[in-house]
RNA sequence: GGGAUCGUAGUCUAGCUUGGUAGGAUGCCAGCCUUGGGCGCUGGAGGUCGUCGGUUCAAAUCCGGCCGGUCCCA
């Protein structure tokens, strides 16, 4: 399957061939297989380290919230209306009140946080839960980008004070970019969501939006600032120092199993997945090569060798199966995205060495065995900066710096990408641009020094509003997006 | 939201126009052979043709509804 030319199906057949996920006919929604879960288990525990170094602490919450809580904050409810599921009835009789399948779960939780915060003392709380949420998608899913159930995290925290809430949003925000950027190889571009695109609820929302191989945006993560939205309809209040009841200052936030999506799409190949050897549930395989003759001899060999490699740290597996070919077996194990591959028969054993292979670009090394795990920690650290490289040389390659509307119509009628470019601010100008072009305000850059076409240009090259051409006072990103 | 297209064995698919015995590849099982880029040979098992209904002596095939997948456009 080629990349280039159909870049859709190609997304799906790795999906499958892969072993990731699988259909159930239910729509919108995919079962997870073991080595699509295993990705989002190591995405899991690396982040919930981090969290937890930060002082967040894991909890559980329902799945079903009464429709009288969804409805509290009525911005907030109206937002995710369309795409509620409802329990209606429990066997034959109806339920008095509907219940909404979770699409997420602030008002659930923030109608419980009075209970639990009664003075400065309790402050801050800091929570987050790995579950899944629910929104009906009645059209164009798929998988991990775009379904009506999907695993993810919410983080939700409350503060004594403005201040504090703002720097949670930050904090956890540039934990995901470090994250994303650092382990997972995918650049991304900080900065604030317009109002017409953020949470419904919030204040303000901060995101990161990653660039796919197609053109189009995919929002990685998002950090929000709730303010006092939900904390004055849910009476979060507490007692200050000075015995007066104060509000509480809100975040949440958020990354989902589209990493695994964006993963797929940024790195992979026409061979397959290419996975960061952090988040490779394999990271090295080992393929014994051998006949009838020296079988148990060259088997052994490759035990030992998993052995030692497993008592470096190395997630590790031998392929001893006898019924797939060496030549099978490597494009089994290219699809599935493995960093490295070793490979040891006969030869090697007498030459006390062994053949490495990197995934990225195939590359076989005759590798000393003295030298093999300083050749594989290597291999780790270009792969991981390698596969950055690339994805960034495209997201920089890809994004243009427009100032009139016509060169923009141009550039999204063919391939698409990034346009940085002015905005007056005023959201008639967006919703026309997005009506014209398909494209909207993906994000509005903390910094121009953030952008992948460099500060020293933009700030001088764009000075009107791309639609009213009055002057602009935000220079933001527009992008066709997932 | 609009359009197109598909659903046949675990998987991929032929057959559908012109109604009449479901065929292949791959995978699976047994036995041999072999393994440095999807090896080879022999034999075997595996099907409510997505689902519900209609037309017909007869439906995988024609018609309609529903369910699900995929793609394109908004």
């Amino acid at each position: 399957m080629k990349k280039d030319e159909n870049f859709s199906e190609w997304y799906s057949q790795i999906v499958e061939k892969a072993g990731l996920a699988d259909y159930i006919s239910a729509k919108g929604f995919i079962v997870l297989r073991p080595y699509g879960f295993a990705i989002w288990d190591l995405i899991k525990s690396y982040l919930d380290q981090k969290f937890k170094e930060t002082g967040h602490l894991n909890g559980f919450l329902p799945c079903l919230i009464p429709e009288s809580l969804l409805n509290k904050e009525e911005k907030h409810f109206k937002g995710f209306n369309p795409e509620v599921f409802w329990v209606t009835s429990s066997g034959d009789s109806l339920l008095s009140e509907k219940l909404a399948l979770r699409p997420t779960s602030e008002a659930l939780l923030y109608s419980i946080f009075p209970k639990w915060i009664s003075s400065y003392r309790d402050l801050p709380l800091k929570m987050n839960f790995w579950n899944t949420a629910l929104r009906a998608e009645i059209k164009s899913t798929k998988p991990f980008i775009r379904n009506s159930e999907f695993l993810w995290q919410e983080g939700h925290t409350a503060h004594a004070n403005k201040k504090e809430a703002e720097d949670e949003v930050m904090t956890i925000l540039y934990l995901y970019k470090h994250f994303i950027e650092k382990v997972l190889s995918i650049p991304t571009i900080s900065g604030y969501k317009s109002n017409k695109e953020k949470f419904v609820g919030a204040d303000y929302t901060t995101a990161l939006e990653g660039m796919m191989p197609d053109g189009k945006a995919l929002q990685l993560g998002t950090s929000h600032n709730l303010g006092l939205n939900f904390s004055q309809p849910f009476e979060i209040k507490f007692l200050n120092k000075n015995n007066n009841e104060d509000f509480v200052w809100q975040t949440s936030w958020g990354i989902s199993w589209r990493l695994i999506g964006a993963l797929i799409m940024v790195h992979g190949d026409d061979k397959g997945l290419i996975l960061p050897p952090i988040v490779a549930p394999i990271q090295i395989i080992i393929i014994p090569i051998y006949k009838d003759v020296n079988e148990h001899l060259v088997k052994d060999h490759a035990n030992r060798l998993r052995d030692s490699l497993l008592a470096l740290g190395y997630r590790v597996f031998v392929d001893e199966r006898d019924e797939f070919t060496a030549g099978w077996k490597y494009n089994e194990w290219e699809m599935k995205g493995v960093p490295v591959r070793i490979n040891i028969g006969q030869r090697d054993i007498e030459n006390n060495n062994v053949e490495v292979v990197r995934r990225d670009n195939r590359q076989k090394n005759i590798v000393p065995m003295d030298n093999l795990s300083k050749e594989i920690e290597k291999i780790f650290q270009s792969l991981q900066t390698d596969l950055y490289c690339k994805a960034e040389t495209f997201l920089k390659e890809k994004t243009k710096v427009i100032t009139n509307f016509d060169d923009f119509k141009g550039i999204l009628d063919g391939h698409s990408g990034f346009i940085v470019t002015g905005w007056c601010g005023n959201e008639d100008c967006e919703v026309r641009v997005k009506e014209d072009t398909g494209a909207d305000i993906r994000v509005i850059p903390f910094d121009s020094k953030d952008l992948p076409t460099g500060p020293s240009m933009t700030n001088d090259v764009i000075r009107d509003c791309i639609y009213c051409r009055k002057k602009a006072n935000k220079l933001v990103i527009f992008a066709k997006a997932y």
